[in-house]
This record gives C-alpha cells, structure tokens and sequence, in this order.
DNA sequence: CCGAAATCATTGGCACAACCAACATTGGCT
DNA sequence: AGCCAATGTTGGTTGTGCCAATGATTTCGG
C-alpha cells in the first residue's frame, strides 16, 4: 500500500475544497435526517411542500400546486393521492373550470403540518449544530444569494 | 384562485428560510450544472473522484478507493471497468495479496484529470457567480464545518 | 497449525427523487 | 367552428446511493 495513502476516509484534496462537493455531502446529510425524521411520523418530504403551500396560499389547483413546490405534476397527484386518504387534503372539483380539483387543507392537515413544523425544527437545528446563530444566518443569506441567482 | 397565491413560482415561506431546502435546492442546481459539464465530456461523477484519489494518493486497492471516496463497492467496479475501457486506469492483480487488485492512473488519466478539473472550476464558477471571493471563501468554511461535525 | 472470522472483488437488485411523454378532457381565443 | 393551451392522470426512465449474497483469499485466535 501507498504510505501518501492515509487508508481511511482521507478525501482526496480535490474534493475537498469543491463547493460542488461541500453542497453535495451537505445534501447527503440533510436527505438523510429528513428521511428519518420523516420517515418516522410517516410522511415523505413532497407532503409537507404541498401541505405547506396549500396553508399559506390558500385553496389552489394541482397545477398551483406543481408551481409553487417545484414538485412535478405527476408527483404532486401521487402525494395528494396520500394525503387525501388521510383526510389531510381535500379534493373537490372546481365548479368554474372542469379541468380543475380545487385541493384544500384540513383541520387535521393543519395539525399535521405543524408538527411537522417542529419535527423539521429539530432537524435543522441538528444539521447546522456546530454554528453559532449568526453563522447559521450566514450561511441561508450566501445560499439565498446563489439560488436566486439561478432562478431568474 | 386565491388572491394570495402568487400563483407563480412563490415559494413558501415555510421552506424558504430553512437551511435543508436550500442545500437541497442547491444541491439541484449544483447536480444539473455538473451532469451537463461532465456529460459534454462523457464522464459521470464517480469517474472524477476516483481518479482524483488515484493521482493523490497513488495505486491502491479497490476498497481503498471505496472508503477515500464514500463511493460504495459496487458503484467502484463498475466505474471502473468504464475507467479501465478508456484506458484512464490500470487494473492489474497484486501479487502479495491475491485478494486485491492494485489500481493505478494511467497518463491519458491524468491528462483527463487536469481536463476535468477545468470543467470543474467552470462549474464553481458559474455555481457561485452572485458571490465575492470573501464569501465563496466564507460559504466553504461554513459547509465544512457542518460536514466535519457530521463524519467523526 | 487449523478452523473461524474478516476482507476483497463482483454481481444483482432495491428505493427514492426528479423528470418526461402521452393522453383525454376542458377552456379560451379568434 | 377550429385551433391551441392548460389540466389531471398514467406510466415509464434515469441516476444516485444503498444493501445482500457469493466465491476467493487472507488474517487471527487458540
């Protein structure tokens, strides 16, 4: 074996300082304490971007829906399909245009999106434990800056 | 509609400030510009990291490279039957350990590993266009410093 | 020294996110 | 009326990160 070769988890220098790579791992963390926060009150990550737009902007479509979460289409129709069966949203169809389901939060959807609310708390305050609170600010205005960036 | 809904792409304020939908927004833009950069030049993202521990650390075992890149076993064989068809890499039995197979870079790898590496910078680039040099700087720091405190 | 346990390369498959294509229905425009 | 756009839905694809099992080989405990 190479003696250069520290044998363990040494990262490769080349890596290490990517940004690319930094966001990349940093996803890998956060994908993996949602999913198990999640995970464990028995929702996926789809459910709370559609509980939560449905909660603050009010009855919509499902193309609304698509729009607003970034979430595809035929995702948001399978997620509502979960949803509906748990009594959180409620489908109806829109008198004015035919094409249309108008989707609505429930009361039980409500509840369920603030507790999720706080089970997403926890996990940020997790994922961001070794900065101090002004640092954590740092860090969603630099992110803030770039992907608004990118959105335009 | 409801006269709230930004009807557009307005996202909610729910998730907007929380750091786990930035990084993973982030890691969506940082993922596209670096499938797009890579796929023009017919590699994928395991190909880089695996050469780039090859040219640093010198010819090693295929676990080796496993652990140094968190790329899984099974994820190294194939990349690196892909790497070995190009030439990029050599695969050659070690005779003190007939278990293993000792991995080395070739030159054309390494020619393609500089290569790459301009790809790659381009991509930081662009990835943090809207940010000073300062606050790329800052960004880094503050990612590694989450990452550390999520490896040990 | 010998059997048990660990290590290595390899094959195969699984889950999940994100996306895209097609389609039938309906609305708006001219 | 006739054409184009939007809507909900079904179904499929791709890529990443995993995990399980296996045969060959080495290492370790007693």
């Amino acid at each position: 074996m190479n003696p250069a070769a520290g044998g363990e988890g040494a990262t490769p220098a080349r890596l290490r300082k990517r940004p690319t790579w930094l966001i990349n791992r940093a996803h890998g963390v956060s994908y993996k304490l949602l999913s198990e926060g999640f995970g464990a009150v028995g929702t996926h990550g789809y459910h709370y971007r559609l509980l939560a737009a449905l909660a603050e902007f009010g009855p919509c479509s499902q193309a609304d829906l698509a729009r607003s979460t970034g979430v595809d289409g035929s995702d948001v129709v399978a997620a509502l399909n979960e949803l509906a069966e748990q009594r959180l949203v409620k489908r109806a169809p829109d008198a004015a245009d035919r094409r249309r389901n108008t989707i609505s939060i429930t009361a039980a959807g409500r509840r369920r999106l603030t507790a999720l609310d706080d089970v997403l708390d926890g996990i940020q305050d997790r994922l961001l434990a070794p900065l101090s609170a002004a640092e954590r600010q740092q860090l969603v205005v630099l992110l803030d800056r770039v992907l608004q960036h990118h959105e335009s």
